[in-house]
Formats: C-alpha cells, structure tokens, sequence
DNA sequence: TTGCTCCTCACGTCACGTGAGGTGGC
DNA sequence: TTGCTCCTCACGTCACGTGAGGTGGC
C-alpha cells in the first residue's frame, strides 16, 4: 500500500495547476474531477491523480475545448468528444472578428469619429451632421454590408458648404433656394442621399421582398430625416440627373 | 403632423437591422431601445428613430463595447462610457490569446498528439507512454509556463529504448537491472524526471513558498507516478550525475 | 378550423464568480 | 476570542436563446 503522507487542499490544487477554487469545483460538479477522500474534519484531500486531471482539462479548456465536449473514461482518462478540426475553425473565425473589430476600433480612434460610426466612414463621420450618421447607418445596413465604397466616395465628394447649405435648408424654404440649392447639388456630383444607391449596390442583394422592404425603409427614413423642403430637393436632384442621363445618352 | 403610413413590426425591424427579436426585446428591457407605440392589437409599431438607435447599439456590440458600458441620452443617443483605448486592449488580448489556441492546435493535429498534450511537446507526444505523458504536463505547469524547450530537448534526446526500457522495468527489478540502468542513463545525457529542472527552470518563479510547494509537488508525483525500482534508478542517476560533474571539477 | 405572427413571462446557456452562513484549529 | 481556511448551497454574470402559453386576423 503507497504512503499517503502528502495530499492537498483545494486551494493547493487550484494553485499548483494554476486555476481557482471555483474551477475545481466546478469540475467536481459536472463530473470531470472525481470526489478524493476526505480528512477527519471534512476537507478535500486531493492526490497526484487529481493534479493530472485537472491540468489535462485546464490545458483542454485553454485550447478551446468547450467542457461539455469532454467526457471522463477511467482507463483513457480525459476524453474530447468532439473535432480538433471543428475547434480550429471556430477559433479561426472567432480570430477573423476579433480582427475586424480591432482594425474598426483604430480607425474610429484614428478618424476621432463617434464610436458607432460603421466601417468605411470613420475618416468622414467626424464632419457630418447627426442626421446624415443617422442616414449612413441605415444605408450601410440596408446595404446588406455590401459594397459600401461607392457611397463613401460620393460622401467625401460633396463640398462641404453644399452639405452645410442642404442641412440647414428650412422646411419653408422658397422655390428660388430650392431649385438653386437642387442645381448646385446636381451640379456637384451624384447624389448620395437616395435610395437609388440600394437599386445600384444590391440589385437583387436578397429575396424580392427583402428588397422590397429595404427599399421602403430607406424612403421611410428619408421622410423622416429630413423636412419637406429638403426632401423637395432631394426629388429635383434625383429627377434633373435622371433627365441629364436622357440628354446625355441622346446626345 | 407627420404621416404615419409605414411602421415596422418586432421581426421586421430586427431584419432591417440584421439581428434577432429576441435582441430587440433584450435592449427593451436594459433600457436600451424606447417602447413604441403600440397597435389596436398590442403589436409594436417601430420607427424611423427605434431603427436608428438599434443600428447604433449593433455596431458598438460588433465592435466589441460591453452593453452595461451603454447609457442613453435623449438629445445625444447612445452614448458609451468606457474608453476605446480600454476596448482596443482588451480585444487585442483577447486575440493573442485566440493565436495561441489556434497555433496550438494546428501543432497538436500535426503532431498526432492528444488533444491536452502541452504546448511545446507537440511533436514528442506520441512517444511517450500515459505516465511520461502525466510527469511532462506537471513539470509543464510547475515550472511556471517557463523556458520548457530545455526540458523537450532533453525528451527528444531520450533514445527510445531507453525510455522503454525505463518504463517497463518492473518493480521487483533487481539490483543489477537497476544498476545497469542507472548507467545507460547517465550515459544517455541529462536526466528529465527529475525535480532539478525545476530548480534551474526558475530558481525563483514565485514566492518563496510557491516555490517549496512546486517542489514537494514534483517529488510527490515522481513517488505516484513511478514505482520503487524506477524511483531508485532516478536516484542513482541523479546521484550518479552529481558525482561525474565533481570528477569533472576536479580533473 | 388551420396557420401564421405577434405578445409576455420564465427559464436556460456557458464557465465559472460571488457572497452567505457555518465549521475547525490556533 | 480573533483570524484564517475550509466547507456547502444558492444565486449572479453576460447577451441573448428557447420554449410555454395565449391572442388576433385570414
């Protein structure tokens, strides 16, 4: 019969495989560390065996292994009922987002633009009003995370005085200012604000009626982002272009 | 008064947002997402401004922001409350450690070894019996996470017939058997199982104490692990070991 | 009547962490 | 007696997911 002089307290265990108290008893709970005996006044008493366990499932665990994947086999010891194959993948694609997210957080840091800009505008959020953010947000998305290149160039493109003209046009603007605000916009390039972007970036992006209902969500957000007089504009710009593309074409 | 044609049911404004009902309802209860209005029938009729702040809280999660970091202002929106400093950090952490997982893996699927074999004995694995296999993931661990390719030399160092005449030598083995042994060994190169390493590895890894613990650990699992006949071998190498290092100094 | 969507609790998940309340030896 | 360590429940964490049980319009 082996000596028995040396046995550890469960917070010896949890420090020489270094892990907690609560680890240890966790593994007692869901059965992949075996009870060890007991001393005269209740305390654990655990031996070279447990050691072993533990750290065979402390280094499972630290490789990904989740716990419900490992099953206790007296002879085999510590079992995993799953892929290192499947675990390799996981972690492959938990790094791949971890990876965007750190490359987003620098951009936003390096852009100073607010913390939920979305990808691709963090150098351009920083000189737009709250309501246009709010428009690139909705668009972006409803871009279903497409190409989202196209619309960051039209929004870099535009003068700035144009932007700060279109913001801060009032709902009772007079005709004058409308169409000459509508010209100048037509005059500086495509117009971002419009749901024509969705048509052009995602022609059949998902279902028809996915489509549908981005396309009628984008109109609903125009109508609420922005006044009559401002959506009147909008209206011009996109019919002018569209009348432009005809002379254009017939040309 | 705006018109209020268009409004979007639960699923269909965490569609257009690409999430779940389940985390809509999540962020109505953390006080995240104002309740809507609500139809004759009691269905919630979301807006403009609900889809707006959804989009919000979706991106800050997708970048990584906790949502408890998360308050709510009436003018200003979403506003977080931690530092992107602090955030950046902890993913970049979190990554590293992800590499890790993933490289380890990749190494163990490699190396056909188990799925709990330590990092750095990949490769070695294999050869080892179960009880090898336990010393190494003990020294592994005592040793600090330390400087381990001083012990995996010495493994692979190890000729084969050697190991397996080590493991196989029975309990009752007799004083020349045990003998003999001892000079293969010696012969062999330095000596693995064996608390000196520990000793070297970190003459001073933690505290004091830590450090006695770690030690009296080691020669309790070499006592479990191995039997008498082995451990006295082990005894007569290390011995042995000492002894030709004097001859040595004294030459 | 059947199916479909919506609603509201309440409880589950994952790997532990955090007290609460009690014991035992110095 | 005070401090320290150990013990065992029971509940908390985080961001939702998963039924259970009921309603309303076609």
């Amino acid at each position: 019969m082996k000596d028995k002089t040396v046995a550890w307290s469960t917070r010896e265990l949890a420090d020489l495989a270094g892990t907690t108290v609560n680890a240890v008893r966790h593994y007692h709970a869901i059965g992949l560390l075996d009870s060890p005996e007991r001393c005269v006044n209740g305390y654990k008493q655990y031996r070279v065996q447990h050691l072993v366990r533990l750290l065979q499932v402390r280094r499972l665990v630290e490789i990904g292994v989740p716990l419900a994947q490992l099953r206790v086999d007296e002879k085999a010891g510590v079992v995993v009922m799953g892929e290192l194959n499947d675990l390799e993948a996981r972690v492959e694609a938990e790094i791949e987002r971890l990876r965007r997210a750190r490359s987003d957080i620098a951009s936003i840091r390096h852009g100073r633009a607010p913390a939920d800009t979305p990808r691709g505008f963090e150098s351009l959020a920083s000189n737009l009003s709250e309501i246009d953010r709010a428009l690139v947000h909705v668009m972006t998305r409803l871009g279903g995370g497409g190409p989202v290149e196209s619309l960051a160039r039209m929004l870099a493109a535009e003068p700035p005085e144009l932007r700060e003209a279109f913001s801060s046009l009032g709902a009772d603007a007079s005709e004058g200012l409308r169409g000459h605000l509508a010209s100048r916009m037509i005059a500086a390039g495509p117009n971002w604000r419009s749901a024509e972007w969705l048509r052009s970036t995602h022609p059949s992006g998902g279902t028809p009626s996915r489509d549908r209902a981005a396309r009628r969500a984008m109109t609903e957000v125009l109508r609420e982002l922005y006044n009559p007089a401002q959506l009147d504009v909008l209206d011009r710009v996109e019919s002018g272009e569209a009348h432009e593309l005809e002379e254009e074409l017939s040309a």
